[in-house]
DNA sequence: ACAAAAGTGTTAGGCCTACACCCATGA
DNA sequence: TCATGGGTGTAGGCCTAACACTTTTGT
């Protein structure tokens, strides 16, 4: 079984699919990466990521390998690049076709067979196998400008968040400060907000109001030509 | 010549790059066509490209056989999308790395070998092969991202442009009206503009005032953080 | 003379930013 | 009681959008 079984008239490259799964603690935004267990790079931790099989498109399998390798279902992943440098992988000619990822952390069930999958911050980044260190540069950048136009954001966040979780996670991923005041009528005008729960009268002033994201309504207003704008 | 002499253990793809050729003649935006010479799709249009060497990067590949077909040399790329659905190609799994670049209508020679590129306004487009209907359909939203907050219009005028020219184009791409002096307050305030003639004093009213694309002002713009927004 | 293109300013409304104090809770 | 986090409003500046008339030139 070791045969070369597929040839062509030409040479082909191989075609992998990686994804650059992002999360958030609260405070820090967080990678998802695994020990590859293979040669070559073998336990250097790299992206989560493999071979396109014939049969499947980029993005089916950048989903199937983030399941196989991280316990991760379902997950919605987005292409944003496609690295084609001749000198990518020792083995042979291999072009990436990068997607990312948002997801609550608290969905990541842990390494549920061998591969060890982890979560770090951007300041403990290992270095990392292959060029996966600028695929994950990239992703970081189109993370930032997409944050500003699409409400991803919610999607790291838990289903009911406060104001204040949500601006902390703006603040992480553009590293910038806001204002509090600022920042909160900003976010209630776009109109992509509901308030999850009555808040309760008289006593609890120090419990800070509880929001969800408007999905129905987001659509909405897309649909009328409205642009969302950090 | 007709053996198969790349031979490998799992079945690998073939890697295309295609190109997605903006131009504006001062009213619509054009697209950059050619006609197939062969099968499969023979005699149909369809984007400039196709397949990646093995030893050059998918933009490479976009650069080489966007000279190759049409002429244009030195144009700058860029990759916008990767389809890799299983059916895109009858011959075999074909994945391809679509890339855009803006382009002057009078820089294209013409075709100066057999092949035959023409450019096609928006609503001349015949059916395409391959699903390049698709990828020109994304390459249009794109464009119409992309010109909003980055300078890549200047790219499709001649250096020096009038006003009603710029607004012409971006009123082109975006299907939108704007009006004269909103317009151009908006774009002279960006400060990216220079005026290219000192304007005629006294006699010359009619004639209008020429601007180019200072593009170390917005170098310099840029790098202070500043965002582009239209 | 007529049509087409270009030059020119103002106003009102909305949005952004910067900024300070009080209250409730938990340690 | 003290530190932390949350709630709340306003004023000034800037940007935006809407809007009309005049001049020049070419036909």
């Amino acid at each position: 079984m070791n045969e070369l079984n597929y040839c062509y008239k030409y040479p082909h490259p191989a075609v992998t699919a990686d994804c650059v799964i992002f999360g958030f603690d609260g405070v820090s935004i967080k990678i998802l990466l695994i020990q590859r267990g293979i040669e070559p790079y073998k336990n250097k931790w790299a992206l989560p990521g493999g071979f396109v099989c014939i049969d499947e498109s980029a993005e089916e399998c950048a989903r199937r390998e983030l399941e196989e390798e991280t316990g991760l279902k379902g997950v919605t992943v987005e292409q944003f690049h496609t690295f084609s440098d001749v000198e990518r992988d020792p083995r042979e000619r291999v072009i990436t076709v990068a997607h990312y990822a948002l997801v609550r952390l608290a969905d990541v069930v842990g390494g549920d067979d061998a591969n060890a999958a982890q979560w770090f911050s951007q300041t403990e980044i290992p270095a990392l196998a292959f060029d996966h260190d600028k695929i994950l540069q990239l992703a970081l950048e189109r993370l930032k400008e997409r944050i500003c136009f699409e409400p991803i954001g919610f999607e790291l966040l838990a289903e009911v968040f406060t104001m204040t979780e949500l601006q902390n996670l703006y603040e992480a991923i553009l590293s910038i400060k806001f204002d509090r005041r600022n920042f909160a009528n900003k976010m209630l005008k776009l109109g992509i907000l509901t308030e999850a729960e009555p808040r309760r009268e008289g006593t609890a002033r120090r419990i800070a109001t509880k929001y969800k994201f408007n999905a129905a309504k987001y659509a909405e207003l897309k649909q009328r030509g409205f642009r969302l704008e950090f």
